[in-house]
DNA sequence: TCTTTCATGGAACGCAGTCCCATCCACGCC
DNA sequence: GGCGTGGATGGGACTGCGTTCCATGAAAGA
């Protein structure tokens, strides 16, 4: 998982990638792209691993970040699954054109896209794990998978819908989507069954009235 | 995709995984394995297009049976997911003995693992395609992408659950996880609850959860 | 029988990634 | 200052995948 050079500037590799999507993945050999970030073809590949993990590079701070942000937590499972998911978004978009460039190498690269499919996977399997350990006694084996799952899909889906400009802030949408998402799952989540205080809402409302405007009134009492 | 040779026979290809497996498939050369199949390395790769996809050569036969399934459905959209799911792991699963070989290969190979990933991401593209044209209008976009993701990591689960003897018929089992799976998602899938009347909401829980997960959960309820 | 077409085998090439070794530089030690 | 030592670097050779091009042979058709 280029566990390879932990010293290395985040700058060289988005040289790399700006020299990538100029010139083109296919068209760029190994040499090329050592001398494109100053050194050696032989250095290039003790740095980074291969000529595609380049591009990936701060997959693994992203993804180191993660697992301790999941291990550290004192939220509630789906708020922490929440905040976690977005904090990666968060942090892969901190520099946006990069991040823009980045994303239009790996739309003209079919190589990079196969390539990130399995560095995403990474992060699927970290949801996973920490989903088995916070998920209620008796939860079906499949909500852990699934769910998992579901958080990568949606950060993918976030992701693609900022980088054709149909959000602005990535992040914020993908929490409030998330949020509707681990409701799905909230019953294998939370244990609302046993002698943790709990309060109660009782919300009256006419038929005519929007579901919206019952959500307003409902986020107004809770803010008291 | 492997558009090589539509006639390929698949005894070959099992016999190839069989020597891979026996024989490890890093100290297999391209050329070992096109003698093992019974053919010059140039046909090898005029057949298979690489090495590795000799080993998947059959999800093109799954992939193409799952898509004409979903277009020529006349099932409910949640009953014709579930029944296509489980549709591909039986086919996947017809040859038991097979199977378990190939997955002992792909155990024992990080580099087929990754390449499985690219494989069952184009089942996504299509689960995710169906749900967007079957959806409820007004379904939110997150939607389509975190149930396609969620079919496959439900499928991959049931898949992994039967390779360790846990369960004898795996698409049943499956088909019961997705009928649980799809059911969360029902509201999106079916339109069978309009121009009920509501007028009393109650949420209950917890003071540890965050006001944005009461108010998730407060909107879900208002969604039934 | 001649021709055309197509699948095959064979040979060479480009290039990614690995391995090994020589070099160099920054230390610490005497 | 001289000197060994460890780590990072560069260079070169090597393996093996995947591609490309060409020659061959067999089957199909005129």
């Amino acid at each position: 998982m280029s566990v390879h050079a932990p010293g290395t500037a985040p700058e060289s590799s988005t040289a790399a990638i700006r020299h990538l999507a100029e010139r083109g993945y296919e068209a760029t050999t190994a040499e090329d792209l050592a001398a494109a970030v100053g050194m050696s073809r032989s250095t290039f590949f003790r740095r980074f691993g291969s000529k595609d993990d380049v591009v990936f590079a701060d997959h693994d701070h992203a993804l180191a970040r993660l697992e301790t942000a999941l291990e550290d937590t004192t939220l509630a499972p789906a708020d922490a699954l929440v905040s976690a998911t977005a904090d990666v978004l968060r942090l892969l978009l901190r520099d946006p054109d990069a991040a823009r460039l980045r994303f239009e190498l790996m739309r003209l690269t079919p190589a990079l896209r196969d390539r990130e499919l399995v560095i995403t996977h990474r992060y699927e399997r970290v949801f996973t794990r920490y989903i088995r350990e916070v998920q209620q006694p008796g939860t079906p084996a499949w909500v852990a998978s699934t769910l998992g799952a579901s958080l990568v899909a949606a950060h993918n889906a976030a992701l693609r819908a900022w980088l054709r400009g149909r959000v602005t802030d990535a992040a914020a949408a993908l929490a409030g989507d998330l949020r509707q998402l681990t409701s799905l799952y909230a019953r294998w989540l939370t244990n609302d069954h046993d002698g943790t205080e709990r309060r109660v809402l009782v919300a009256v409302y006419e038929t005519a009235g929007s579901p919206e405007s019952v959500l307003a009134a409902v986020a107004e009492q809770l803010r008291q």
